[in-house]
DNA sequence: TGGTCGGATATTGGATCCAATATAGTGACT
DNA sequence: AGTCACTATATTGGATCCAATATCCGACCA
């Protein structure tokens, strides 16, 4: 009957599917920062109940994708400048962390995924296609990080990305921006083949001022 | 009818309520780790409805408190050496973060109720009362942290204080160990008011090394 | 005209009921 | 005796229904 059950497998619990569905719908920008998020609607459009849909509201408002306020109901997060600089301030501290602990741990075969997906993210940019390269870095970054072995430390830092995930096509839509971002990812991997981790995280510290500097012009 | 209903105010919400209560319970070891939650046990005992409570379970959850395994419900949080390791580590890491912000907003007024809260800390250590003092010294770190005015920052650190909650009680039972940790809070504040940010932040992470230790000794 | 009060309506919060899944226990078979 | 299949039961996941609250809108009044 419904499409949603259709296309792909869908997860064992509803409020797992739900939980997908609104990560991605916020994530991607189709429901905007500040939108109101009315359950009935939404639960209908799901083909779920609104149990599992609240469930699923409070687990992307403690990653702070929603805010919700009593009797008033749930919002599509709004991010400030100060906002942003302050997330992308905690991910340089915590991600200098990760990388740190995970460059004392590399393995060739983790050295050739981050470089894979590093292939993955040139392709997709020479076509054009900025999801496919949002994916790719996405698995270039999380590659890398994930090597630390701290997986506290990496739901962390998967937090602060998907926080501010809406904002991001703002950055990638550049070519210029996308250019520089490859050119930043190849210096970081030859800087961990180098074994020198500090001009990685220079390098990724760079990474992350550009995005900020490009979200200043279009939001500052 | 109810005794929770009488005593105190009770939060707008029903799910509030057991959120708190819960939070209380598990951070105080009333329920201890390991231990699974059932639903329909609490739900009764608290006098609300699965639903509120299971909302607040998947705050919980978010934070660490808690972990879920899909129609096997939910259990108390589990902590080996290891995982506090992690948290502690990321808290010396964020915690530096705070503190340097802060010091260099520090007003007059909060290093007041800073040097306040640590009266309290040591009028509650004298008396022994363990729990009093472990609130005052909540008071004492937090009225520093939140001077930096980094509200996510904070919400960060205030997750993984209360992750290892339900072991602190191991570190502060030990009269020896309040002794010191009077004695390295008296250390934070010379330093803060010498504007020695540096060493303010050198006797926070000694004083976190000391309670790590200590759980090292019980659970290692 | 502006403001305030009060009721109608939309929406969320919560309780109850039903369905799906996991677990424990029982018995047959090797 | 041990193992597997099956059933019974406990517990969670989800749907529906009801209650509480906020918001909207119009009437009334200064």
């Amino acid at each position: 009957m419904n499409g949603a059950a259709q296309r792909g497998r869908r997860p064992p619990t509803a409020q797992q599917f739900v939980l997908g569905e609104l990560r991605r719908a916020i994530t991607s920008g189709e429901l905007k920062p500040g939108a109101p998020i009315r359950q009935d609607a939404l639960a209908e459009r799901l083909d779920v109940s609104r149990v599992p849909l609240r469930e699923a509201l409070k687990i992307l408002e403690g990653e702070g994708l929603v805010v919700h306020e009593a009797h008033r109901g749930y919002f599509v997060a709004v991010l400030s400048m100060t906002d942003l600089r302050e997330i992308y301030r905690i991910r340089e501290i915590l991600e200098a962390e990760a990388v740190r602990t995970a460059a004392a741990r590399l393995t060739p075969e983790t050295l050739a995924a981050i470089e894979e997906a590093q292939r993955d993210v040139e392709r997709a940019g020479e076509a054009g296609d900025v999801t496919a390269m949002a994916a790719a870095n996405r698995r270039f970054h999380f590659t890398l990080i994930e090597a630390s072995g701290m997986p506290r430390l990496v739901r962390l830092i998967t937090t602060l990305w998907d926080a501010t995930d809406a904002y991001r096509s703002l950055y990638y839509g550049d070519t210029l921006n996308r250019e520089r971002a490859v050119h930043e990812h190849r210096a970081v991997i030859s800087a961990l083949r180098e074994g020198d981790v500090n001009s990685a995280i220079r390098w990724l510290d760079r990474h992350r001022a550009h995005a900020v500097a490009a979200l200043d012009g279009v939001l500052g």
